[in-house]
DNA sequence: TATTTGAATGTAAACGTTTTCATTGCGTTG
DNA sequence: CAACGCAATGAAAACGTTTACATTCAAATA
């Protein structure tokens, strides 16, 4: 049986109230009697409740995370940076996913009715209007990871997708490239959405016309990204370069050319966006935007956790810059 | 302000008792006031307070899942599969590691004392004595993900580790080769030990006397699987292929290759351990022994569940058996 | 000396739920 | 008709903690 605070005050010959505050570290309590009780408290191996004190406090420090999917690389990273955060502050963290099977309200909801989580982070490629309301009603700290800078009654944390599409754009330009290709995420989602603006914005800044049979809707798979390619490759207007909205379509493309017989970089070039793991081990290394991910999970923890201390109350709004990784995929 | 009991029952004109009756499906309330009290519920949103549950009840919902790191694919899969069954049953997924500057037992500790989780999952490459020690003080649910079925005091989960190891190594002899070197993984890790045993244990059978000189200590790192690689490839009596530990260490081996304007397979060929996602899309696609590490995840929650409502309680021992993937690197 | 102050501590309520132990009222049995 | 049993419900305690309010006691002030 675990020590309670009612054990602590028979031994130190207290209250209860004197062991609470002595161990929350109340100044009221004369500093001998704090000694006692702390003494107490590790020689018992005292561990507070805290089922009981986010009870009656009404406040929990477990932090829910809530994601479109629980599945690669970037969502872990995105674990690891709000743990790593959390784990520094004494915090907890809760994980779950949409499961694809329940919408994204169902799972806040799940999470933000039962009282069992202080502070919420959910990452979403777009916040639809059930999303919102859901979150307006909401009295619960939260901060919200998305692919756009939209959010501006909440926290948010995103990616510049929009400045890390036009810099691998206009580094293709530059390299000499006029027939640029861009295989799109899925419509409704945000990342996808901006870095399709970047792209387009790039050609237009350097006068290239745009050609809308170059541009394919992809679904960030590798199966996607593998038919776009053979599409556009097997088209009688071949472009030279192809530039997929995520890694993994770009992974695709390194498929559709084993499958074509065709070498990149020389028959045709690829570039990807979010540099993952295994990108720098693609044969030739792929060209790619990097993207801290690691950095968006802890600095949304960290606005979190501030924003549930109340040291902070102002909304907040970060964009994480980009940074082009150039391999010889093009 | 969230329903609470009191209210409902104040609604439905009964005692808190009996809501609480009806709400947990209890027989003894009459069929016409459970229906009246249910409806009541969905009318005004009733969603128990978990915390308070928890509080009276000892007994908690949530899943306390213990890694030694938060990193790559292969946690992110246990993540993945125990949260699925846990969602499905309605119970909650806290995930930490041991940060590096933590033990795991001060991990499992923290996670035990506080009262906060209902049942853990610890994944640990080596179960030392004072882990033993805190788990065995420990009375809740306890499912062990490990390197090797030795725990046989707490509900375990492995992976066949030397029937992989064995299964590569007995492919390569099959195949015509003998002088076949092993990268190791870290010296204190059970997956590890296993999968050297599983190596030596099939040149063995077949006959092929052991060149020590042949094994080289590495860590899973890719780094260590690249300084193993030179070492070997460099020395005046090489080996024919390199069966490393991981395939972290495999694609470690990919880029010794390519600085030292090796071929692979053709110069000396690789076979990895686990199958990780980048594996196949590596070029030549890694020759590996493929792990269902969500199937890992999923059953060690399962396992834990059943425990924790006292479905089963006589101790388990599951060996998650592995597949050897043939690709083109050997 | 009598009163005030304030530091240190104690008392007890409160949080929302489950659960043990009554209590009620009604139908069945002797 | 009395006694009993049983189904349905209620009353109240309990869980461990925090905290508003009360109390004590000694030192400082009038």
């Amino acid at each position: 049986m675990a020590t309670t605070i009612k054990e602590l005050a028979k031994l130190a010959n207290v209250s209860i109230a004197t062991v609470s505050r002595a161990l929350n570290d109340d100044k009221k309590v004369k500093a001998s009697t704090k000694m006692l009780i702390q003494k107490l408290a590790t020689e018992t191996n005292y561990n507070p409740n805290l089922l009981a004190r986010s009870f009656v406090t009404k406040k929990s420090n477990i932090i829910g995370l809530v994601m479109p999917d629980i599945f690669g690389e970037f969502f872990m990273e995105i674990i690891r940076g709000v743990d790593e955060v959390c784990y520094n502050n004494g915090y907890y963290t809760m994980v779950t996913s949409s499961h694809s099977n329940r919408s994204i309200v169902e799972a806040i909801v799940d999470y933000l009715g039962k009282g069992i989580v202080g502070g919420l982070i959910l990452m979403t490629p777009l916040l639809e209007d059930d999303v919102r309301e859901t979150l307006e009603k909401s009295k619960i700290p939260l901060v919200v990871i998305s692919g756009k800078t939209s959010a501006k009654k909440w926290d948010s944390i995103s990616i510049d997708n929009f400045g890390g599409a036009y810099s691998v754009v206009e580094y293709l330009i530059k390299k000499g490239h006029k027939k640029i290709a861009h295989i799109t995420g899925p419509l409704k989602n945000n990342d996808s959405i901006q870095r399709e603006a970047g792209y387009k914005q790039a050609l237009k800044d350097y006068g290239i016309p745009l050609e809308k049979s170059w541009i394919i809707g992809g679904d960030f798979s590798i199966n996607s990204g593998q038919s776009a390619c053979e599409k556009l490759m097997t088209s009688n207007n071949r472009p030279e370069v192809i530039f997929a909205s995520n890694d993994m379509m770009a992974i695709g493309c390194y498929v559709a050319a084993r499958n074509l017989k065709l070498k990149i970089p020389v028959d045709f070039g690829v570039a990807g966006f979010d540099d993952i793991f295994v990108s720098q081990f693609l044969n030739p290394r792929l060209t790619s935007v990097h993207v801290p991910i690691f950095e968006l999970g802890t600095n949304a923890a960290q606005i979190l956790i501030n924003k549930m201390n109340k040291k902070s109350d102002k909304v907040q709004t970060i964009k994480i810059s980009t940074e082009l990784v150039i391999g010889s995929s093009c």
